[in-house]
DNA sequence: TTGAAAGCGCTAACAT
DNA sequence: ATGTTAGCGCTTTCAA
């Protein structure tokens, strides 16, 4: 923290130590009175409520949690908030939690696991009472597994790793790439291109595994030239579309590992005048808003969202009240929803 | 808080006693070497370091911050996490904010003037060190008068209400209406639909402010009929299109004052079998991803949403450090951004 | 230059 | 049924 001025201007907040004295009982039967816990009599009760009512006491969550050791609050750890995706789980993990009183401090890694290991050090330090983290890196996290053994609740989402023996909650990544893929075979392609993330990320490196696997499968060799790598970013997708689109034998379809990806390819193909599902037909991982307004709309693999935010708040309560069963780990089967995206590419020509 | 197991199954957290006692020096010295004040010998200093070092000492915020009587959080509390305007705030105020190593806590109020009640609370007994709301309600606040008079540094983003004395960010929201509906009526637009959102909020009652105002300028009678009424959501703006455009006589353009309204306007035309800009010209409130997505891509008034997030935070620091000055509010202009929605109300018939 | 000690606000074991 | 008291981990006088 930089140099901060005076600590707090506002009169001093009421303790229970004014309220004990308004009441005319000792601070213990205030406090009893007040949480609901021990023998107090039904008079001075009555004075204790009255009291705290009327002095507007709020008590002091960090006194609390000084005393009890830890704060009533949940970690989130996103590797961007500002992905649709991550946005719906904040979402739901925050209407879940506002149910059992505790807050959510959100802190977005922006998938650097640098940062992630800062982040994760300050709730550590501010001994929060669990986290639910999207690791920004899916191998070699030591400080993960120090956090698991040191007794840290913790659900992992959207990404597995390596032995962090911990609750997670992933989507069938492998499968649901596969699928799109043999969907792209079957309506006759073989020049498939395919844009994704680096392998940094296990989500990303799970889908590029489906996506080799269903070529490898259909006798189809998996070619460098039609793989581009790019950051999981518009810009940068549109910059990896063009690239594998600029080649001299063009692709006749592509996959798109994410939303932001499929965003960009569908803006680099428009500004290269490339019709889907004419020149070009595209099949997209994780469905959004946009992917039906435009025409045609695209077919993606869509993964169930609306599900991985209440779970993962399950998962984690359950630990924190401290069930001591073994990990478990939720994988969720995708659905590949056909749109309009894909024609068999002789379609084009034929018009 | 519901009935939560064992505090922390971990082993017990290094503190600065520990420190201490390896070091072989008290407590205070200890910490005078950790924080960096006051006078510590050379030698000491550094076994301290060393010793901290080794043991992985974290320091506990906590207690810091009961000693020094707040944590290093700020609070921010938008109408709903999930629309991409708050999100791309909350993102760039939790990059700012990481730089002065202070932790964004986030609690969407869900446009709930009681649920906002709550969270403020909540936020206050945490004694967070400043907070940045969208106020869910224009008037009647006293919450958040109260807040201010005790001290809290408070920044409200997004929408003006009355009589709260502290820093404000807005946009020129009558104006970006004005100017969006000036624009329908030079196209020869004068039955002007309008979808908005009650009036609770102020940004949405601003909105219909600059509607109204043009229309009368212009000399068009500002009609019950053409304005709807609807919360904003996806599904409830498709209803209030439908309703709109299904009346004997049919608006001929239409003004939407949020992107999620806008979305709604998109899908239930679209369903009713209207063209963009033939049959209904379309201009809406915020940018969005979609509205390049489109055909024809939609006129929107933009907002400079990434002007928000950064200035909001530094405001909150300068109140943070003591700033004494007069409540400052911004109002940032808006910008009509013209794409392809709006044609001459003949122009439909005419091909 | 260092240490002893008080105290932030709260809870809970213990005593009455 | 209620009060006394210790102590959570830290910072910061005050005294040495």
């Amino acid at each position: 923290m930089e140099g901060d001025g005076p600590p707090f201007a506002g009169k001093r907040a009421v303790t229970i130590k004014d309220v004990a004295a308004v009441a005319e009982v000792s601070r213990a039967t205030a406090a009893r009175a007040l949480n609901g816990y021990g023998y107090v009599g039904g008079a001075a009760a009555e004075r204790v409520r009255e009291a705290a009512e009327r002095l507007g006491y709020r008590g002091n969550r960090i006194a609390q949690a000084l005393r009890q050791g830890q704060m009533p609050i949940i970690g989130f750890v996103p590797g961007d908030i500002q992905n649709p995706f991550f946005a719906r789980i904040a979402h739901d993990v925050d209407i879940e939690l506002r149910r059992s009183r505790r807050s959510l401090l959100i802190a977005s890694s922006e998938e650097d696991p640098q940062q992630e290991r800062e982040i994760l050090d300050n709730l550590r330090a501010l001994n929060v009472r669990g986290m639910i983290v999207a690791p920004a890196s899916g191998e070699d996290n030591p400080h993960l597994v120090r956090m698991v053994r040191e007794g840290m609740p913790l659900v992992l989402i959207d990404r597995v790793v390596a032995g962090v023996p911990c609750d997670s909650i992933t989507v069938d990544n492998e499968g649901g790439a596969h699928e799109a893929v043999g969907y792209l075979v079957a309506n006759g392609h073989r020049r498939i291109a395919l844009i994704h993330d680096g392998s940094r990320i296990a989500t990303a490196r799970e889908r590029l595994a489906g996506y080799a696997r269903c070529l490898t499968e259909n006798g189809i060799a998996v070619e460098e030239r039609l793989i581009a790598v790019s950051q999981s970013t518009v810009e940068h997708a549109i910059d990896a579309t063009i690239r594998l689109f600029s080649q001299p034998e063009r692709p006749t379809a592509l996959f798109t590992v994410d939303s932001l990806m499929t965003t960009g390819a569908l803006l680099a193909l428009r500004s290269m005048g490339l019709s889907i599902p004419q020149d070009v037909s595209l099949v997209g991982f994780d469905d959004f808003d946009l992917a039906t307004f435009t025409d045609p709309q695209i077919t993606v693999v869509a993964q169930p969202v609306a599900q991985i935010g209440p779970l993962a708040v399950k998962m984690l309560l359950d630990r924190i009240r401290g069930s001591e069963e073994p990990p478990r780990s939720k994988r969720f089967a995708t659905r590949l929803i056909v749109r309009g995206s894909v024609a068999h590419p002789d379609f084009g020509r034929h018009r």
